[in-house]
DNA sequence: CAACATACAAACATCGCTGTATGTTAATTC
DNA sequence: GAATTAACATACAGCGATGTTTGTATGTTG
């Protein structure tokens, strides 16, 4: 029973569906090919036809996540007089916001969180770490532009504002994401960012 | 060959050492008792023998690492015009500092970052929430007590400072240990918090 | 010094799961 | 419309690991 193009895609994307609703629910280690089959309404052998092995499959499911586009706000922070905070806290805010409203994100970030990172999905967490890396650049740039404007106050460097953002927003994140999404990311991430940022532009003491 | 009390209790440390170890390097999920059982220099028989299954090899390697002193803490915390800031601080720079040196800590806590916590690891995960949770509390308690004094500027509440100073170290800890300890996370987290304490403090905008 | 318990080693049972190979049917292609 | 190939389902081979059971020699206890 061949199946034309357009359905396959449409299973290959139930199979997807499937994948991330039992590698949550169970942990990628401990749900088998044929759990992910089941849920999916096929057979492994559907799976293994669409994808090499788990790994692969794991790695298509991060593949899913659309990315913020990185290019338009390096572009905003092109002009010589850019609101660098401000640019700054808004991508934050609204990465958070997606975050909130995005059920798939969450779960596919929580599957990537506690996956064991070793071993066989080792490319993947490469990959992010990659990416990690070049957020981190961007991020000190943008911090030493504000610098260069005489905005980053206290006894803030570029690195240390652009590692402290990270570890905010990463430690945000993680909390919500792994202890069952107690409290509204939103609000109070976009409370902690308005503080944050307000520490960034604080005058610098004149000692 | 049946051996001695002391012997024995001897094995059962160079199991947990061996676990320690192979569990780094390879993953929890992925190293199998036997290779535990080889670089012990014992058989399988062994492990069961002292351990339950892997899940309590796991929660015994992290019943291992000795606790810092809450009660000795809560103490210094309790004179009416304690410091709370610089006794906030310091215990902060002395775990950080704790963790740069001690390296059981350090691949104990890497492997239970990087191990699934779904299934059958689901125990050891709550306990770390459970002991979070009592953290975030006392954490909130100290900085209403800080409030109470006159102490906590800016627009910080209790729980929004408790829950950035969490955020920031484990934000920390996490980027340090997943990442491949890539900077100075005594210095850098000593800078850090120095920052973040310097905010708490900060006079309150008369807006 | 029996009698028993301890601290393992060695062998066993078995089972789930993976990857692959083969079969089948229907869509494409020329 | 015959040939090909895509899209699966089904069947198979086989390992690797787990937990358990049995064996055994030696500490330990009364």
């Amino acid at each position: 029973m061949r199946r034309t193009k357009a359905e396959a895609k449409e299973t290959r994307q139930q199979i997807l569906l499937a994948a991330e609703k039992v590698f949550y629910e169970k942990g990628v280690a401990h749900a088998s090919m044929e759990d992910v089959a089941r849920v999916a309404g096929v057979t492994r052998g559907a799976i293994y036809w669409h994808f090499a092995n788990r790994a692969d499959l794991v790695l298509e499911l991060y593949n899913s996540l659309p990315m913020p586009q990185e290019e338009l706000i390096a572009r905003e922070l092109e002009a010589e007089n850019a609101d660098v905070f401000g640019v700054l806290e808004r991508v934050g805010r609204e990465w958070l916001e997606m975050l909130a409203t995005d059920e798939h994100r969450q779960r596919i970030l929580s599957i990537l969180l506690r996956c064991d990172t070793s071993g066989e999905f080792a490319a993947i967490s490469e990959r992010q770490n990659d990416l990690d890396d070049e957020h981190m650049q961007a991020l000190e740039a943008a911090f030493a532009k504000a610098e260069g404007q005489g905005k980053l106050g206290g006894t803030w460097t570029p690195r240390s504002a652009a590692s402290m953002l990270r570890w905010v927003i990463k430690g945000l994140c993680s909390e919500w994401l792994l202890f069952g999404r107690r409290f509204d990311i939103a609000s109070e991430g976009k409370e902690a960012l308005r503080r944050l940022f307000a520490t960034y532009s604080a005058p610098t003491p004149s000692t």
